[in-house]
DNA sequence: TGACTGAAGAGAGCAGTGCTCTCGAATTGG
DNA sequence: CCAATTCGAGAGCACTGCTCTCTTCAGTCA
């Protein structure tokens, strides 16, 4: 950014300070309509400063580059996708909906699911942004990894949280070979530093499983790579989805 | 295409024709070296003809604009990915190699997902063209479906001749919920259409969750997503794609 | 062989892009 | 009230994809 935008406390800001915060809300919320209507590529800062009436040049005191205001709209797309995942993931039994849904550690998992793949879909541009291709200078280092990892921790949460209370089924009978030591190892290492050492490495391939046939699928749906077979379809998701969350244990 | 590209009979091509053919392989050649060393953004209709020496209208004669390009070099990478996993997945039982490997419908898939990979992390942009964002123009219609669906329909061949065989083990204890039944119906006839008949609405879910789950990994791999995690990992990757081929009902 | 047709390349040019720099005007904090 | 900082405007650079015109030359047909 191009001064740092570090919260100021509370009441007393300056004029300036309050119209930079909405200017820059105002690029933001232009860009990412444009993203929306037109994808990454037709992006472009000129048009965004444009729609505010502004002149291109002006836009790079609020952004370093173009490149600076995607990173940006990423982590705010990570943080969206983020936000729904965790309400659905971490939703207390309380929740007036979950009295009436099933609120077991399978429903969970699968309806969180759902939560990620109904925002891709209403976010196809954003949501390709986060999970396809990326192209080179975008979202470089620290500032998206703790919002990139967001939506893939909350489904994580699930499954340490049941492993932690013991909730999770025991593996079907052994028909895969063991893991070999090494990666168990290392599998064992990672829970333990993500703080969910109730996970076994057995879960954990399970999991990992999961989770990238959840976005892979997501992936095939949202483009196109499923055109010819049954595209879009949610009740294949749900089986799908399902049929992996119980092989992690998930009951 | 500028002219349509009718393959000429075999000898009497005039000199004009063998030169249009060579400068066309010459460009695509140059567009795939830019495309693996920059990226798909960094691609430029005007640097590769600047790298064979002509002036950039000239290109136009060769290809209607940077999209149908693009869209060829989508085209060819697919069946390069193609032909790498159908040699693994077709493979004769007689190679010299099999003879010291396992031959089995499993192995077969197992290494067909390797050579995927392995494909993949050797060109990484180009897997990225094939399986991350699309951007609006490419690849549209008709010319890219039968190219395009060739690495999947290696690994569903695998799957179709191993049920009709009736070499696929029974499904394990059915703890899954059964599949709806307008979704079974509907995997039937897709099964048919595609002709693998043999090949059941249970076994077709499971498939496709080892083909999105498949490139979901190697996705994420390629793209970063599992930084923070075991990354480039070809024991998790190995242990993964198993168990989804196990599930399956491959042996 | 010679003339006509069509293809290929060169070059100029247009509209658009990201980005830099400079120069006034406005706002701020001392 | 004044100096310092911030902000917007504008011009300009290098680059992009793409179009158009003009010239040259190979292929074909009479």
């Amino acid at each position: 950014m191009t001064t740092d935008e570090t919260v100021v406390p509370a009441v007393h800001r300056t004029a300036r300070q309050r119209a930079r915060e909405q200017i820059t809300t105002e690029l933001l919320g232009a860009a990412r309509r444009q993203l929306a209507a037109e994808g990454a590529a037709g992006l472009s800062l000129r048009s965004v400063a444009r729609e505010l009436g502004m002149v291109s040049s002006a836009v790079y005191r609020y952004f370093d580059s173009r490149d600076a205001l995607l990173t940006r709209l990423i982590v705010d797309a990570y943080d969206a996708l983020g936000a729904t995942a965790e309400a659905v993931a971490e939703a207390p039994e309380s929740t007036a909906e979950a009295a009436a849904e099933d609120t077991g550690d399978l429903a969970r998992w699968v309806n969180t699911a759902r939560a990620i793949r109904a925002w891709a879909f209403d976010h196809p541009h954003e949501y390709g942004l986060l999970y396809g291709s990326p192209v080179p200078g975008y979202a470089a280092p620290e500032t998206t990894v703790a919002s990139g990892t967001r939506p893939s921790r909350a489904l994580v949460g699930i499954v340490a949280r049941a492993a932690a209370a013991g909730r999770l089924a025991p593996p079907s009978p052994a028909e895969a070979p063991p893991l070999p030591a090494a990666l168990a190892a290392e599998l064992e290492a990672l829970a333990r530093q993500i703080g969910a050492d109730a996970v076994s490495p057995e879960v954990a391939v399970a999991m990992i499983g999961a989770w990238t046939q959840l976005f892979g699928l997501v992936s095939f749906e949202l483009f196109g790579q499923t055109r010819n077979m049954v595209v879009g379809n949610a009740a294949l998701f749900d089986a799908a989805v399902t049929r992996q969350a119980l092989a992690i244990g998930l009951r």
